[in-house]
DNA sequence: CTTGAGCCTGTACCTACTACAGGCGTTAAA
DNA sequence: TTTAACGCCTGTAGTAGGTACAGGCTCAAG
């Protein structure tokens, strides 16, 4: 199949696709004698795996690293574990981050007079003159 | 006082100081006959105000409107909640986003045996044969 | 007068794509 | 058979928000 086709069956956008060879993480396809990609359904497959562990909020390296296990074929679930595990705490750790970013921000705001007020509780906490 | 010295006593990179006035955001600083940057307390306040945006969360658009608010003097409480307010909204639903991903990465590694076991349930969900 | 630090500019790099320009190739209708 | 429209090819630039480095001046201390 064309990479057009691989764009569309798998939802994947058609520059992502070229990106994703660019950088080296899914098998580069055969061309025709024209330089056309053709691409089979290992290929897709692979591309799949790609897009969902990406949904999955792994980084490019993290699936660059699963992808040579799994292709490899001889991982273990401990070694997918450990990687998991270690995203998943990244995960945990962006979700605190970000939560204390909105206690501060909905307590500041829950301050705010409003209206045509000159003085802003927000803008306050911002200039903060030490 | 000079870059470094602003730097310095900021805590900003210094690199990222002349970013900021590369892309508009502070007023730019006066020159020396030889070229030096010369800041002053007014400067060193609004990169302040920049940098305590930036660890609110705030894009470099939304401080750029801040600033132009507050920089203008004629802000209103009701602008600044506004605009907080829309990027209290954004926060929250990336919160509920990760949160999402972080409960689909928990449930899918809990089954995991561990060890030098070949099957991998974190494997099987990204495979997952169509 | 020299040496080292600090400033200047421009540019490249990072993540993870996305989009576009200009040029071929392919395919379907007229 | 021709031609129009679409799809593919490559390379490059742009996004956010910085960070870093090279090569060249300038400045202050000893």
């Amino acid at each position: 199949m064309t990479r057009g086709e691989l764009a569309k069956r798998t939802g994947c956008n058609i520059e992502t696709v070229r990106y994703y060879e660019k950088i080296g993480l899914p098998p580069d396809p055969p061309r025709t004698q024209k330089g056309y990609r053709v691409y089979d359904r290992h290929h897709e497959q692979t591309l799949r795996f790609i897009m969902r562990a990406r949904e999955l909020g792994f980084t490019i390296e993290d699936v660059r690293g699963l992808l040579s296990l799994v292709d490899g074929g001889n991982y273990t679930c401990g070694e997918i574990r450990d990687k998991t595990l270690a995203h998943l705490k990244a995960v945990r750790e962006r979700i605190a981050d970000l939560q204390r970013l909105e206690q501060t921000l909905s307590k500041t705001v829950a301050d705010c007079a409003g209206g045509d007020a000159p003085q802003c509780p927000v803008v306050d906490a911002l200039i903060k003159e030490a």
